[in-house]
RNA sequence: GCCGCCUUAGCUCAGUAGGUUAGAGCGCCGGUUUGUGGAACCGGAGGUCCUUGGUUCGAGACCAAGAGGCGGUACCA
């Protein structure tokens, strides 16, 4: 008897988090990372490429879930058994890097990256387990100009990303302000400090979304979410959750306004007092330089989820509406961010390293572009040259070859298939022209260009098949060496 | 990770109280038109009804577990 061998068949399927971009949204992607790319370059930035895995203790304890180490991260052990690790974001591969190479470098160093990063977490609307991210960091800086010339940056790239006035706003703020007001309320300078340190940004983190109630009770003892799970709250006293309420919402209409409110806070901490200064100094730059127009605010509840921030932080958050497919309002989180990481180098070194940068989120900034149906119009296809004789290729990739030369993308029809599945390939492709050339052409040395926009347009007009058929509208012919002049002038 | 909802053709969905060969629209392929993308008309392909197990004479439908998707939450660009 013969038994029925079952093939394997793999179900084709992509992992979750993980997203195939094709055509607009890889077109979309690739001209974000150049318009950034290019703003860094512009401001005397060196591009700098590193490898994807890195040995999981180089970016190790400064992954953000310092209460979660490892997790969030893709790892395994290579055949030597250390851990390697996919990278986490393109910072941490800076820090070592310049810890690697640290004596030749030119100080400041001023590096830009591009490429993808992973995160192990659960996907969502513009959140991805790989996702690509622009950077710029200044290495070296320890001054406040160089916070200030990051925010100036993060809003030249959200203008270069095609966003107008108004559609987004770089919110900058400072962590040492709330290190002061922690120390005031009696939090301590210990391990256990530092956890309660990190459970009030997280806190902070998500007022827009929970408001001050909810943000008071993850302040607190912790707070029951609507499906009934449980977060545990930072612990803080009555009191000391009304310090730390009154501080995020101290935030006023103008730089100095703000700065005005918030320095009475500090009450007798120096390191508040620096952060205040520090501030004022940036937004004095800001001002100077005309950027304090709406793109930028002070706003004293940004904190930024990452535990390694030390000084300056910022966010780039959009101010358009998205919603999803089905027309409900969709959260996307911010487009980009950053701040000042003086500590990130000396896990290396051992001596305090001074580092400030901005990271952009191309893969979630494309996809909110995407929700706002704001990818822009598909991008012209190639020239299409059909292939109705099979033993006149040579012809037909000497004709696309010349147009080419003259700078227009074309191809030569590369199937099986007949007349009609060649201009119906061509019109999927979105192909703004054909080149016919058949046995009639040839025996005439003579080319046929149909211009399919025209086309197009004409067929609405037609009605019965025989005469849009016979018609051949939209369709000039003329001698072989005219091809490029014929193409030229059905493109106009 | 936790909680909730969902899963029938490529897509959007219908499927009556469990009862033969599971349907529609759109899309796709072909023909009318063997050298012409649209429209129209005609025809065709395409389904392990998410998976596994259970209840039943009989399950797309009922039950359980798992997977996947969506939303919230955690986390974050």
């Amino acid at each position: 008897m013969s038994k029925k061998v079952k093939t394997f068949r793999p179900k084709a399927r992509r992992p979750k988090g993980f997203e195939d971009r094709f055509g607009t949204l890889a077109n979309a992607e690739n001209a974000l990372i150049g318009a950034a790319a290019g703003v860094y370059a512009s401001h005397g930035f060196e591009p700098l490429s590193t490898s994807a895995l890195e040995y999981a203790d180089c970016l190790g304890k400064f992954l953000p879930d310092d209460d979660r180490p490892n997790e969030g991260v893709f790892a395994f052990t290579d055949d030597d058994q250390q851990w390697m690790a996919l990278r986490y974001d393109l910072t941490a591969p800076l820090a070592r890097f310049v810890a690697e190479n640290y004596d030749p470098l030119p100080k400041p160093l001023r590096r830009f990256a591009v490429g993808p990063v992973w995160r192990n977490e659960k996907p969502g609307p513009g959140r991805f387990r790989e996702f690509i991210q622009v950077d710029a960091d200044t290495i070296g800086a320890p001054g406040p100009a160089a916070d200030a010339e990051m925010i100036m940056l993060a809003a030249d790239v959200m203008d270069a990303a095609g966003l107008a006035r108004g559609e987004y706003v770089i919110r900058v703020n400072n962590r040492k302000l709330l290190d002061a007001i922690l120390g005031n309320i009696g939090v301590p300078d210990t391990e256990e400090g530092a956890v309660q340190r990190l459970r009030v940004l997280r806190a902070i983190d998500k007022l827009d979304r929970l408001g001050a109630d909810g943000v008071a009770r993850l302040l607190g003892d912790g707070r029951k979410d609507d499906s009934g799970d449980f977060t545990k709250g930072a612990g803080l006293s009555a009191q000391g959750i009304v310090a730390v309420l009154g501080y995020t919402q101290a935030g006023a209409d103008t730089l100095e306004a703000t700065l005005g409110a918030l320095q009475p806070l500090m009450g007798a901490s120096t390191v508040g007092a620096q952060g205040v200064e520090e501030l004022r100094a940036i937004a004095a730059l800001l001002q100077a330089c005309g950027y304090d127009d709406g793109r930028t605010l002070i706003d004293p509840s940004i904190v930024r989820g990452l535990g390694y921030y030390t000084g300056p932080v910022f966010e780039a958050d959009l101010r358009i509406e998205t919603v999803n497919e089905k027309g409900e309002p969709a959260r996307f989180g911010s487009a980009g961010g950053g701040g000042r990481y003086d500590d990130l180098i000396a896990r290396f070194r051992g001596q305090p390293v001074p580092a400030t940068g901005f990271s952009f989120g191309v893969s979630r900034f494309a996809a909110a572009l995407h929700a706002l149906g704001r990818l822009g119009p598909v991008e012209p296809g190639p020239v299409v040259v059909l292939a109705l004789e099979v033993d006149r290729m040579a012809d037909y990739f000497a004709m696309a070859s010349e147009l080419r030369a003259a700078g227009m993308r074309s191809e030569v029809y590369m199937g099986g298939s007949g007349m009609k599945a060649q201009m119906k390939y061509a019109d999927k492709r979105g192909a703004p022209a054909v080149v016919i050339v058949g046995e009639d052409e040839r025996a005439a040395n003579s080319v046929t260009v149909k211009n399919l926009v025209l086309g197009d347009k004409l067929s609405g007009q037609i009605e019965d098949n025989k005469e849009w058929r016979s018609g051949r509208p939209a369709q000039t012919s003329g001698p072989r060496e005219q091809l490029l002049k014929l193409v030229q002038d059905a493109l106009i």
